[in-house]
DNA sequence: CTGAAAGCGCTTACAG
DNA sequence: CTGAAAGCGCTTACAG
């Protein structure tokens, strides 16, 4: 029985099947030089022993770790026991994307403000970076920089823009907010207020922000400053955003939440304010998140396909560990329709 | 400029610190057998490098990975995208944890049909293994024996209970579900129906059920059988067992989910089909994850106190790998009141 | 306090 | 098709 104080090695494996271990480290990793029945031999010899390949060793050897690391990073100001659901769900994708390409995945959640640029690769515990999180890209991008000059491989999850350092892969946020835009349009709503960062410190948000107000131009609706309130992706900030915005009396008929979060925070301020959702404000979020279905009411929002985007964060990184050409690229994105949107 | 293609390695430091590459070494493991001057020759030199010591050729010197691997399995028949929201909660503490104590952690969703219990710690990738998940305990149980008969490096998530193979954290389900029957009897309730397994294949919620089953006993109201409905973690299996108890037509003036997930659920069915909760039924829950707290109404439950799980996970895998003493434990349930249960 | 040397378990030219 | 040998980058007795 293979007990952890005698582990087998490939040299037991040798001994066993009568042959030099360098014929069995062939054989297990698939080298067309061996003949068959040798290689039977061994195969048999590893299944009797229980023999797993040490992949430190081989790792130290190849110099290629057979691992991707995921950097989650979080604003510090957010309340740190509480993921974004949205990257929980992410997780679960590239975690199995990962698992279909053989590697084998690091988890890590970073503060914005760690100096995490520069560990996982440098010793050498991973082949590359998957990036993941909200956070001030104006703060954020220098970090990408020096990414790139350290010759990192890495691919990041957010607004696919050009100049950008690196490569991303993003949704499709514009055409994601010109969908809501013309949905809440089309069933008659004129004044659409959008809770969110619009800036370029939240790239994503920015897009989202702008698709939405590029339809309402085209619409003829000019979009009102005065209607656009700033929040980060939590319930807490969704919800005084929309505090924010009743106080300033203003008129509107929808709220376009820059996610589905912040949507659900400020359906939450609404009904305090004797609103009813969708009645007197239809609201839409972003994102999809699982609790968007069990709001009340349920939520009309925009899927992210996460489960494509953790394949296509993975084998972007992979084409570039093996130094093959990768490119930023862009996932549709779709809208599920709701009742929080219904007339 | 560092850059990938001419990686320091402890030989660079030896030179450029004029010291042997020995010396390095002890240098970074902390020894105290270096003079003081030397040391800040060698960090100095290291600084200037921005050198890291390569983990793999450490790990492979000192048969020890400082790395942990968390399997989250999952049953085969439960939706493969959705994974469980507290599950989820509980890598984010894990993963918090493992940094805290120096670790990394390797992150694998596993099917139970998997044979996972033989490859992280096999391949040497792995110093032990944080199991997680719900699955059929008696399905589960042989394959955590194999682990023990292995020598493997483990701690489970789940149920402790006397008899069990290899060290377990969990919750005092017993207790949880005790308190849970405690508040619905004392706010007037008689009639509790369970929803959720309650049998030894799932020992969580059979232990929620036994502590809701004894409190009742205690007060002089016998548990009817009639009121209890079999349901996985999910919200369409709770959906599907509030159906199937208000399809038997017995009286019931509250609910007693056995997770969050399943509450949210019922409480659908139970709109669905005229009721209100609170008001006709209270419904209580278990977990208080995310979406607790924004369910309409929001939902009494229990919390497990997730960020100290993590903790302890870590903690106790770290002392089995040390071949220290340890032992199972189980974290106090604490109810928290919300609406779903209010008069 | 420091250095020379062995060795962790592999992979892969090199020679046959 | 196969073996002997070097070497990946460390750690740690051993000797001084």
């Amino acid at each position: 029985m293979a007990n952890k104080k005698s582990k087998a090695t490939s040299v037991d494996i040798a001994y066993h099947a009568g042959v030099s271990q360098a014929t069995v480290s062939r054989v297990l990793r698939g080298s067309p030089l061996v003949n068959a029945e040798t290689r039977q031999r061994v195969l048999d010899a590893v299944q009797a022993l229980n023999y797993k390949v040490d992949r430190r060793a081989s790792s130290l050897r190849t110099q290629r770790a057979g691992t991707l690391a995921l950097l989650l990073f979080e604003d510090p100001t957010e309340d740190e026991s509480h993921i974004n659901p949205f990257f929980l769900s992410m997780l679960g994708s590239i975690t199995r994307a990962c698992a279909r390409n053989g590697h084998d995945l690091l988890v890590s959640f970073q503060q914005l403000s760690d100096d995490w640029h520069a560990d996982y690769e440098d010793s050498m515990k991973a082949d590359g970076l998957i990036l993941l999180g909200y956070g001030d890209y104006v703060d954020y991008r220098p970090k990408l920089e020096k990414l790139v000059a350290q010759g990192t491989h890495f691919v990041r999850w957010g607004a696919v823009l050009a100049g950008q350092p690196g490569v991303s892969i993003g949704c499709d946020n514009f055409a994601g907010g010109r969908m809501v835009a013309e949905h809440l349009v089309g069933r008659g709503r004129r004044r659409i207020a959008f809770l969110g960062y619009a800036s370029s410190h939240y790239p994503e948000f920015f897009e989202r922000y702008r698709g939405c107000d590029a339809l309402l131009r085209e619409a003829g609706l000019s979009a009102d400053p005065t209607l656009q309130v700033d929040a980060l992706s939590s319930e807490e900030e969704g919800y005084q955003a929309a505090k924010a915005l009743l106080a300033r009396e203003v008129a509107f008929d929808a709220v376009f939440a820059a996610s589905d979060l912040i949507a659900i925070g400020a359906i939450r301020a609404l009904n305090e304010h004797g609103l009813r959702v969708p009645e007197d404000i239809a609201v839409v979020g972003f994102d999809d998140i699982a609790m968007a279905r069990f709001a009340t009411p349920p939520l009309t929002t925009v899927i992210q396909d996460t489960g494509r985007a953790g394949e296509l964060l993975v084998e972007t990184l992979l084409r570039l560990v093996r130094d093959q050409p990768a490119e930023s690229m862009m996932l549709p994105a779709k809208l599920v329709v709701r009742k929080s949107s219904g007339a």
